[in-house]
RNA sequence: GGUUCCUUAGCCAAGUGGUAAGGCAAUAGACUGCAACUCUGUGAUCAUCGGUUCGAAUCCGAUAGGAACCUCCA
């Protein structure tokens, strides 16, 4: 496996910290409002990049967070007269139910409410520590404390400094100092030794992480706008505690945009995952957003929304098509086919994932080839079937291989048998009744 | 102003020094009792200019255009 490092800038070999074992975290959403179709994305990506890793043999510990404390939160707690929680129970359900129906597996999820406690105590040993600093009853990370802060976004102290739109902030030492936690009057709040308040959002997942996986980890992701300043802050604040850069591997997913402009409110743009998702499946939703390669943004538009549509409807009728062809077989055996190699390399090499979905296309043709042979060789449509299954898995493309009742296979031999006679009224019949039962398209 | 990245046919894209995969859309055929499905054929010299090289989409430089981050945001 190959991947490339946001860290390093570079892609790199992959090498678990453990043997055939993988660490994996990425940061979740703040659970103020339904998911973006642009939220989505990181879903997919993490959860195909877990699959991959599972394909190649590693044992895969996914973590990821909700942040359930933050001011939007309270913001919107306070329009629609609830309390924070009903706010971001309701949330984080909605974003269950993105994730369910984009078929991919749920980490082990971590709530910052339930965190608290870690949370606090982190950031009293910061100050004990000196990597951090109380103002009256506000705390707040000291950069200068660490060396290099800037590692990962690549930025110099100095550029950011001059940077023309870094809020002044008089209880902070340095500009570029980051809060760890505020003095709060309004909404919920947390006591600490510090006074009452709650935590900055940065400090959240270093303390999961710490204390989920007990040190460092092998792979951290997140949207690439996370990069500055959440993440560089998360190893600022792990080197002055823990003097190392908390994951051996940084990986961010590009950004989305809709006909070529940034999804936004004030461009009325904002399209929400639930609705895509309900208007065209959760399949072609998930293989829309791997159209472009991870890193790159993604434009989605209605011509790739076409694509994505056609694509996945030749999968499934194929996988229609072999199964009728399979009647006798209720679980068959199988063997991979060639492609599966070329695929899963692809797949390897830094999720090249449009590579990989060029090797489905060609394994649906091939499989389409043989089944319009006179003589049909069922081992082989059984293990191009199967083939394609196990690559739909891997991209998270869920096709399960359909059940079809004693009556439903009756059925279809009729049918077969009908049309062989060329009695094709009553073929016509047992067809309609096929598509009815949704074994043909 | 700083940092990073991108530019391959109408669209999505593969390709990292040896004369451009694949798909979508379009179009022409074939198959078929009909329909659907499917299969086959048809298109680009790789933003522009210059350099390195026997040879470049691929390396270097410049120009043009675009994007992200530096501020809450996946």
């Amino acid at each position: 496996m190959r991947l490339y490092n946001s860290y390093t800038g570079r892609v790199e070999p992959f090498k678990s910290i453990k043997e055939n074992e993988v660490s994996m975290y990425v940061c979740g959403p703040t659970v103020y409002n339904h998911a973006h179709i642009g939220n989505a994305r990181p879903i997919v990506v993490f959860d195909t990049l877990k699959n991959i890793l599972e394909a190649c043999g590693y044992r895969v510990h996914f973590v990821s967070n909700y942040t359930d404390v933050d001011d939007k939160i309270i913001q919107r707690a306070i329009e629609t007269h609830q309390s924070e929680e009903e706010v971001t129970s309701t949330y984080i359900e909605s974003y269950e139910h993105v994730r369910e129906a984009l078929n991919a597996q749920k980490p082990y999820t971590i709530k910052v409410t339930d965190t608290m406690d870690k949370i606090i105590e982190y950031i009293e040993t910061m100050v004990k520590e000196d990597v951090a600093y109380v103002n009256e009853q506000d705390v707040y990370f000291s950069v200068s404390s660490i060396q290099d802060y800037g590692q990962l976004s690549n930025q110099k102290i100095e550029d950011l400094l001059s940077g023309a739109r870094i809020e002044k902030n008089e209880k902070k030492q340095n500009p570029l100092d980051f809060t760890l936690w505020k003095a709060t009057d309004q909404g919920i709040k947390w006591k600490s030794s510090f006074g009452e308040g709650r935590p900055g959002w940065h400090t959240e997942c270093v303390v999961m992480i710490l204390d989920h996986f007990k040190g460092k980890i092998d792979i951290h992701g997140g949207g690439m706008d996370l990069k500055f300043p959440h993440h560089e802050n998360e190893i600022a604040q792990c080197l002055g505690t823990h003097h190392h850069h908390l994951a051996n591997y940084w990986i961010h997913n590009g950004m989305l945009n809709i006909d070529g402009e940034k999804m936004s409110k004030s461009l009325g743009n904002v399209i929400w995952a639930k609705d895509y998702i309900q208007e065209l499946g959760g399949n072609v939703v998930r293989w829309l957003l791997m159209l472009a390669h991870y890193r790159a943004p993604l434009n989605i538009s209605e011509m790739t929304i076409t694509q994505a549509k056609s694509e996945v409807e030749k999968i499934m009728t194929v996988l229609k098509q072999a199964r009728l062809n399979l009647l006798d077989l209720e679980r068959p055996t199988a063997e991979l086919t060639p492609l599966y190699t070329s695929f899963l390399e692809a797949c390897m090499d830094d999720m090249n994932i449009n590579l990989a979905m060029s090797i489905v296309l060609e394994e649906v043709k091939q499989l389409n080839q043989l089944l319009r042979q006179r003589d049909l060789n069922i081992s082989d449509v059984v293990n191009h079937d199967h083939t394609l299954r196990t690559m739909m898995s891997i991209l998270g493309i869920a096709c399960p291989f359909p059940h079809l009742s004693t009556e439903e296979v009756e059925l279809v031999k009729a049918w077969h048998n009908a049309k062989a006679h060329k009695d094709f009224e009553k073929a016509d019949g047992f067809r309609t009744q096929l598509i009815e039962r949704g074994v043909l398209t």
